[in-house]
DNA sequence: AATCCCAGTTCGATCACCGAACTCGAGGCG
DNA sequence: CGCCTCGAGTTCGGTGATCGAACTGGGATT
């Protein structure tokens, strides 16, 4: 990034928000994590200006956020996947739609452990078996009664149940 | 906010970004939580362009995260301090500086249950009690050996152990 | 060869952020 | 009282970020 890094402030929250704290960068991250992995689901499912999703793309690459590498099936086309680093914002991005959801607006998603069904509690652990699920053995479905209010790919392909991390259709 | 809401987002994080995902808000917010409440020690703190913070202040103020009410002993001061809203946002701060600490900087203070004087785990529960404590009843410290980054009022007061939410002298 | 799709880049206009200077009211001091 | 300082902002001109729309260029499809 540039001229976003609080370089005064001798925190580690600061140096986070130097990475994750510029306008879109944490819902391109969420989308990340429900699956959306081209340049044009992204755009697609964010309405952000090409211009800045480009950009902001390269700063989680460069930032050890996202990788990117050629789709293998597709020819010139790009993929963008979590790494380690970017798996562990988890937390914090649940974090923060569980306060979303409880002070500003009802979350059209829930999120539940993959493995028994239950709902992910506000720390995200599963009440029943006392775990603290990883991103990958979640399941997020559409809260009943919310319809599409999107019609883009991404929208669409999370009409129904579908594991954190993995890949959107085709 | 302005324009900064994301409307097109059916989705509670979009929201919590709404409120706190401008740049400086959620410093602005962590030093509430370290006990900030005057203008001049947010503006000497964080380095931040006066009009910058008045706006942000004004924002938070008006999103329901700060209440601002004149300070009874100084005529004409005014004491900016977190609501039960503002408060709840603990987890998700305290996420995001667990990510920083382990992805980006080691941070320079360390969180404790005041209680019994063990460190929070990466959750922010007390390991040996078992608990989440709040943050009324998190204790924070410098890290040792880890000097004088800063010199301001904040900073210096900052030098010795603080409970989360008390103010800062005088 | 013409068309389509994907993944961007370029462009001019608007908006946000910046530091520095200014304002205004409440005390303090001689 | 007149002068000074301090806290809490507002105003201002310049710079950088973000915006939507248009354009580019490579690969597959027809």
């Amino acid at each position: 990034m540039l001229g976003k890094d609080y370089e005064a402030q001798d925190c580690s929250l600061a140096r986070a928000l130097g990475v994750i704290g510029e306008r879109w960068t944490l819902l391109i991250v969420r989308d990340a994590f429900y699956g959306v992995r081209r340049f044009s689901d992204f755009h697609a499912h964010l309405d952000i200006p090409r211009a800045v999703l480009s950009d902001r793309l390269a700063g989680l690459v460069e930032d050890g956020i996202l990788q990117r590498r050629p789709d293998p099936e597709h020819a010139g086309r790009q993929m963008y996947e979590l790494t380690a680093a970017g798996r562990d914002l988890w937390p914090a991005l649940y974090a923060l739609l569980v306060w979303g959801d409880r002070h500003r607006y009802r979350n059209s998603r829930l999120f539940e452990h993959a493995v028994c069904g239950t709902a992910l509690d506000e720390s995200g652990r599963c009440p029943v078996c006392g775990l603290t699920p990883k991103p990958e053995n979640i399941l997020t479905a559409p809260r009943r009664g919310r319809g599409k209010t999107r019609d883009d790919r991404v929208a669409v392909a999370l009409r129904r149940p579908h594991r954190l991390l993995e890949p959107i259709g085709d």
